[in-house]
DNA sequence: TAGTACTTGATACTAACTATCAATAACTTT
DNA sequence: AAAGTTATTGATAGTTAGTATCAAGTACTA
């Protein structure tokens, strides 16, 4: 019926497809990536939700990145960072100021790495990409 | 005069151009690193140079990494490693069988970073890309 | 209702660092 | 070359981001 994409949906969907059960401690998790929107540690949700373990918030946000409902990201420094995860096939750019994580696609990506399938000896199997920004509303609000 | 192009004198010249002290300690991992030339962990290091504390090890592929002499990739799961750096602007291949990596050099990525120019508001302030594979060795070593 | 399987949370542990700080080494000045 | 100043080091402890263990609890299943 509903069949509006959120994360809650998509989350229940990809916890069900895997053949793993929908506790109330993984709706909380998933209730608490959805309230921020945006990109979050797992230490913002163990701390956030008192009422859950931490292994337990560990183990589902592992679940989550399995299924592709939510990906992890890196800041230049090396800091992982989690963030809900909407557009198929994409890559981030991630604000160094702020922490604003927005999605985007390019299919330019993709074209490079078909041209790099004939530079690099081996086979693709996966790939990285993260730019890093200043978004516009850091830079308006540094701006004298 | 030696105008040889190695790690070392790269590095002694990094370290210099800092206005930092070209010590020992420095020059022991430095030589280290030449010695694997290819991917490295921090550990790695810091296991195999008895006589150098971790902490400075640390400490001192920060500062060549602040240089960039090395440069410090992800595998996918996030494990850190460093690896020694050649190229100007590069990216990376990393096999996530043997964890041998190699640098590339593509402008279809510069690319993609100018058309991302139009597309995200604010301003590009770095990117990160990682191409992960399987090399030809290992291709070669799991064939039946 | 019993049995099996999946989940949880407390705890302890690991990896990769970073911070602190007294001791030491290295330039600099004289 | 001795004294002073500054940079560097290493031991130790602490932090962050997890993973492993395992007994207890919860949920499907027969």
């Amino acid at each position: 019926m509903s069949s509006i994409r959120t994360l809650q949906n998509d989350a229940i969907v990809a916890l069900e497809d895997a053949g793993l059960r929908i506790t109330g401690q993984r709706r909380q998790v998933v209730a608490a990536i959805e309230r921020r929107d945006g990109g979050f540690s797992a230490e913002d949700i163990a701390g956030e939700l008192e009422g859950v373990g931490r292994a337990t918030v560990y183990r589902t946000l592992k679940l989550l990145l399995n299924s592709d409902v939510i990906c992890k990201l890196a800041l230049p420094d090396g800091t992982p960072m989690y963030s809900p995860s909407r557009l198929e096939h994409h890559h981030h750019s991630v604000c160094t100021s702020c922490g604003a994580v927005e999605e985007f696609r390019d299919i330019t990506v993709e074209r490079v790495l078909r041209s790099l399938t004939r530079e690099i000896e081996g086979e693709i199997v996966g790939h990285r990409m993260e730019v890093f920004i200043r978004c516009q509303s850091c830079l308006d609000s540094s701006d004298s």
